[in-house]
Formats: structure tokens, C-alpha cells, sequence
DNA sequence: GACAAAATTTAGGCTAGCCTAAATAAGGAT
DNA sequence: ATCCTTATTTAGGCTAGCCTAAATTTTGTC
């Protein structure tokens, strides 16, 4: 069905996925951003990208992109090679969880689909990465996921560790010496207005750890009702 | 060391390794039709090799290159990484040793040093991938292997399988069939001159096969003293 | 040793993806 | 509504890697 796509397409159309996520429409700056390159050279690809046949974004000059249909199915392909990879990782060679990211980077451009369904296959047709993230199906069905970040929780409410962003490599491994890791229960000790910095005490660690909201934005929680 | 190489720039090299191995010297029409580009394309390429720095080849004009230690160190990196995937796709995730040279072609690139090292390791620092290619050692040092090919054996001599020549799946998935694979021991029961064919009869095997010499060439074997 | 065939190089051109600098459009404050 | 700032696009340029067609060198044959 769909060529061969170039590893810098994939990674736009990747980054326009996430930023769509949260922002609705994805701009040039954004991207830029994310992929740490200059804005004139994302004006450049987007347009690129809307002419294609079919195209894989829809572009409004001045307004950013959104993906199309076909644009949101090379996505969630790249997204499903990428935490099916980062599980591999970490699952069968034995890597820590703040490098899986880095090398499921570059090796979701290369892999074929053999590769992918074995690793599902080995993997017991995972559903979530090392982070929490939700991987993709067979179908590209995208699992549900909590949406609630730590940020917004309150004193004494309770729930569970579900998700957290992967990108930097030095929080991940703070994180998980603080025993804050995907599954893991802690109940809400503290919070300061102004700073916003919210107390948590995670289940089987020793003391409470305040945490600022650079840090509490970026960890998805499943609040329990209690 | 050594900065990022590109891919092309690394298949050059890994190309060249091979064909010095049989040609002494790589030609650049040789080098094109391993490739599969053009040869006006391979003499700027090998002139671009040739003018680094360090320069990876060594260039005398309409007499093909050969490579430089640099050059080589970085070939016997890559056909490392390239072998020890190869082992690893077959050993660890089932693949059939007809498919594993065309994955690892594209996955050789991309991986770190990280996972090269736990996939020896996991693999138990091999010798040897499933075609029976010596595997560089962790510092590049290249295994002694067979160069005897079955073409040069006659009825009545007997050896085993060393190693078979990855590049034609067909040929693979062909010569498994008749249990032509790396330590199948065999006798040769004859011998036709002018045509060159040659016929084995492998161990546990019901028939003799006779096999023309466009296959006995891509067959090396050991062998034995009877 | 001349000459044709084969191998190789040169010349010119193309796409993908990036860059910087300059121009323009959008949005917020007054 | 105007001014200023910020976001975005345009213009022009660069490298890596490929291509084809034409020129040149090497080589094998007589
Ligand atoms: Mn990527
Ligand atoms: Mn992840
Ligand atoms: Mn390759
Ligand atoms: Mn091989």
C-alpha cells in the first residue's frame, strides 16, 4: 500500500501525533522544536508533506497541520515500532528504562514488519511500554490511557503511577529511584500553591518526595476513588 | 573516535572489505554492481572515501581501491554488527536464515554499541552466524575460517559444511532443504568434468544432490583426512 | 603496435533535507 | 485602529547521493 517513507518523514509525522495529542493543531514552531531543527525547514517539509499523493497532513498557511486519515496511520505505525522496540529493549536485552528511547529512535525506521510482529509475538502482544505509554494494536487501535496528570492531584487522594514522559533520560532515572514507576500506589501528602509542588508518598519507599510541577506535568496518574 | 559515518558511506566499506577478501583489489564496477548504483555514482563516492580524514580508502585512479586500517576498522564494525544481528534475528527471534541478511542490512546501521554488546552477550559471544561467517571479535579481530570451496572436492573425499554464501534467499531456503547447512557432514560421490557438477550425499540425508558449479562455489568446507 | 571493446571518469543535473537572513503575517496591548 | 512582538514563510544556498550522457583511459586481440 504505502511506499517507502524517508526516516525524516516518519519523525515529522511521529512529532505531529504527539503534539496533536495536546495542542489540537500542530505548528511550525512546535515541531521545530521537538525535532530540533529550524522552523524554515519545517515550513519547508509540511508543505511538502500536504501535496503528496494522499496527502499526509493538512496545512493552512500561518496555522499549522493536522494529520490526514493516511498521516495518522504511518504515525501510529512508527508509534507501535517504537514502543514495541523500547519494551524489547528493555524486556529482553535487559536495558535500563531511560535508554530504550533513544535507540527505539532510530531503529523504528528500519525494522520490517516481520521484526514487528515477532517482538509483539515474544512480547505476549504487549500493551503498554516501560514508560506507560499505550502501544498501538495489530490495527493501530491506539489503548486507552490515563489522561489526569500528578499535577492535579490533591492532599490525601490516592491512585496509581500509570505513565511518564520518556524524553529525558536523567528524570527517568530519578524517577526510578524514587520507586515512581508505571503500577505504583502513593497517596498525596502535600500540597503548595504558588510553586505548585505536590508531596507523595509512594508505597514501599522509605520517605515522602516533593516533587515541582517540571516534574509532576509530565507523570500520568489513575486516581482511585476513595 | 570516529564520528557518524553514514549508511551509504558504511555499505562502501562493508562492500569493499568483501571484494578485496576475493580481488585483492575493489574495482569500481565491481563495487556497483554489489550496490546496485551506477558506476559514475561509485567513483565519486570512493574519490569522497579517499580524501577524508583520516581517508578510509586508498585510491589509484582506474585502478580501483583498496582500504586503509581506518577503512577497515570500520568495515569489520559494521560486517560485526551485520553477523551478530544475523545470529540473533535466527537464534533469538525465530527467523529462517534466508531472511536474516536482508534485516540485518538495514538494522546494522542504526544499532549502538549498547546493543551489539548485549546481544553477544545473550548470544554468548558467537563465533559464527547462521551461514557459517566468522563474527569479528570485540576488538575486530576476524575468526580463521574455511576457504576451501566444495567445488574443489572430488568423489570419494569427505568434509563438513563451513559455510554458505548469504546473498540469495532462494538459494538458502534451497540448499536447507537438502540439509546443506553449516556442520552437515557429507562424502562426495561424484564428479562430471566439463560441466563441473558435483555430487554429495550430506549425513541423514535420503538422496545424493548434484549440485552445478554455480552453487559449489558459494559452498566452503572443511575438509577431512581420509 | 594499432584498434576496438570494456572500464572508468568527467560533466551536468536532480531530490531530500537541512541552513541563514530577510520579508511578511498574526496577535496582543494600548 | 495602530504598533510592536512573535510566528511563519520566502529566498537563496549547501551537502549527500544518486542519475545519464559523453569523454577518456585501459586492455585484450590481431
Ligand atoms: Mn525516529
Ligand atoms: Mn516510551
Ligand atoms: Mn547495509
Ligand atoms: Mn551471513
Amino acid at each position: 500500500m504505502r511506499d517507502e517513507l524517508t526516516h525524516a518523514v516518519e519523525d515529522y509525522l511521529k512529532t505531529i501525533y504527539d503534539l496533536s495529542l495536546t495542542h489540537g493543531r500542530a505548528s511550525t514552531t512546535q515541531i521545530a522544536e521537538v525535532l530540533e531543527i529550524a522552523p524554515a525547514s519545517v515550513t519547508g517539509m509540511i508543505k511538502r508533506l500536504s501535496t503528496t499523493r494522499p496527502p499526509l497532513v493538512e496545512y493552512i498557511k500561518h496555522r499549522g497541520v493536522i494529520l490526514t486519515p493516511e498521516g495518522e496511520r504511518v504515525a501510529l505505525e512508527i508509534i507501535r515500532h517504537h514502543r514495541l522496540l523500547e519494551l524489547f529493549l528493555y524486556e529482553t536485552l535487559g536495558y535500563s528504562w531511560d535508554k530504550v528511547d533513544a535507540e527505539a529512535d532510530r531503529l523504528e525506521h528500519v525494522i520490517s514488519e516481520e521484526f514487528e510482529a515477532r517482538i509483539a509475538e515474544a512480547l505476549g502482544d504487549p500493551t503498554h511500554d516501560p514508560h506507560g505509554d499505550p502501544i498501538p494494536d495489530k490495527n493501530l487501535l491506539m489503548p486507552s490511557h490515563a489522561k489526569l496528570s500528578l499535577r492535579e492531584m490533591r492532599p490525601d487522594q490516592c491512585g496509581t503511577i500509570q505513565r511518564v514522559r520518556d524524553n529525558d533520560p536523567d528524570l527517568l532515572r530519578y524517577l526510578s529511584e524514587q520507586g515512581i514507576v508505571p503500577q505504583a500506589h502513593f497517596i498525596v501528602t502535600g500540597y503548595t500553591p504558588f510553586d505548585n509542588n505536590i508531596t507523595i508518598l509512594v508505597d514501599g519507599q522509605p520517605k515522602a518526595v516533593v516533587l515541582g510541577p517540571r516534574i509532576t506535568r509530565q507523570i500520568f496518574v489513575e486516581q482511585e476513588n476513595g
